[in-house]
DNA sequence: CGTGTAAGGAATTCTGACACG
DNA sequence: CGTGTAAGGAATTCTGACACG
C-alpha cells in the first residue's frame, strides 16, 4: 500500500524545469525549426538561452504553447491570429493545474485499485470527496472526515 | 467564453510524444550523463534510438522514472532498490492519467472562473459533480444534466 | 557495482544571407 | 509576412577505454 500527499507528487512533475531543444520541440509539435525560431524572433513565444552555450532551450510551457498556435494555423488562422487565440489557453492550462494542487489532498494506492481524496465536499462539508477506481472504473463516493 | 472536450485537451497535452536529449534529461533531474547511460545500459530504464542519427531520446515518461529512481536513492536506496521503487509509480501515475481521461468530460471557461463537469456522481446519478473556481478558490457542487 | 573523465568522431544547432512571395 | 535552404562554425552527444573501488 502506497499513499501519497498530492502536493509532494506534483511538484515531482516538473513543467518549468524541462526544457527541450529545439529538435525536440519541432520532432514533438510538427511545427519545422525555421518557423520556430521565426515565431521566437516576433516573440511569439520565449527561449531561454543556457548559460555557456549560445543555444535555445525552450519549456514545456512554450512546446504546449507552439502546439496551441500550429493547431490554429491548421484550422485556418493566420499566424497573429493564431497565437492570440493560443494566449488565452495559458490560463486554461493554469486554471487545471491549480485544480490538481488545492483538491488532490491525497492519493492512496492499493494493489491496483486508487483513491483520491478531493477534500471537503461543499454541498455537504461534514463529508470529503473521493474518487475510487476499482476495477478500472471511477465512482465518486462521499466519506466521513478522517480526521 | 471557451469549452472544449477535455478528451481533445489531453491528447494535446502530449506524453508519449515528447523525447528529449540526454542533457535535457541531466539538467531536469539532476542525474549525470553517465548515470543515464549506465542505468540505460543495465536496462533500468529505455531510450528510442534516433532512426539515421545514433543519439539517444528519452520519453517524457522515462525521466519522470529517472527523476524517481534518483529521489529513492537520495534517501539511501541502492540503486537496484531504487529502480525497484520507481516501478511501482509507474501504476500511480498512469492511474491519474486514466482519471483525467475519464472524469474531465467537459471544461468550460468563463473570464477568470473555470468549470470542469466530472460526469454523474455515482451517490446521486441524477446530478452530474462539477468543479468550479470562483475568484481562485475550487468549489463542488451538484447539477442536474443538461441533456 | 556505480560513476567519472579524457579523446576523437558523429550528429545537432547556431547565425546571417538569400529566395520566394 | 512567413518559411525554406545552403554554409561554415559552435555546442552536444556518441562509444569504448580506463580509473576508482
Amino acid at each position: 500500500m502506497i499513499h501519497e500527499d498530492a502536493a509532494k507528487l506534483f511538484k515531482k512533475i516538473p513543467m518549468e524545469q524541462i526544457v527541450l531543444g529545439i529538435g525536440d520541440v519541432a520532432k514533438a509539435t510538427g511545427v519545422s525549426q525555421s518557423q520556430i525560431r521565426y515565431w521566437e524572433r516576433k516573440g511569439y513565444i520565449e527561449s531561454q538561452v543556457v548559460e555557456d552555450g549560445k543555444n535555445r532551450k525552450f519549456s514545456y510551457k512554450t512546446l504546449l504553447k507552439v502546439q496551441q498556435i500550429k493547431m490554429h494555423m491548421d484550422d485556418g488562422y493566420t499566424l497573429v491570429a493564431a497565437v492570440k487565440l493560443a494566449q488565452r489557453r495559458g490560463a486554461f492550462l493554469d486554471a487545471l493545474r491549480s485544480f490538481f494542487e488545492e483538491r488532490f489532498v491525497h492519493i492512496e494506492l492499493v494493489d491496483d485499485d486508487i483513491q483520491i481524496n478531493m477534500g471537503v465536499f461543499d454541498p455537504d462539508p461534514t463529508k470529503d470527496l473521493v474518487a475510487e477506481r476499482i476495477a478500472g472504473k471511477w465512482e465518486f463516493k462521499l466519506v466521513a472526515h478522517e480526521k
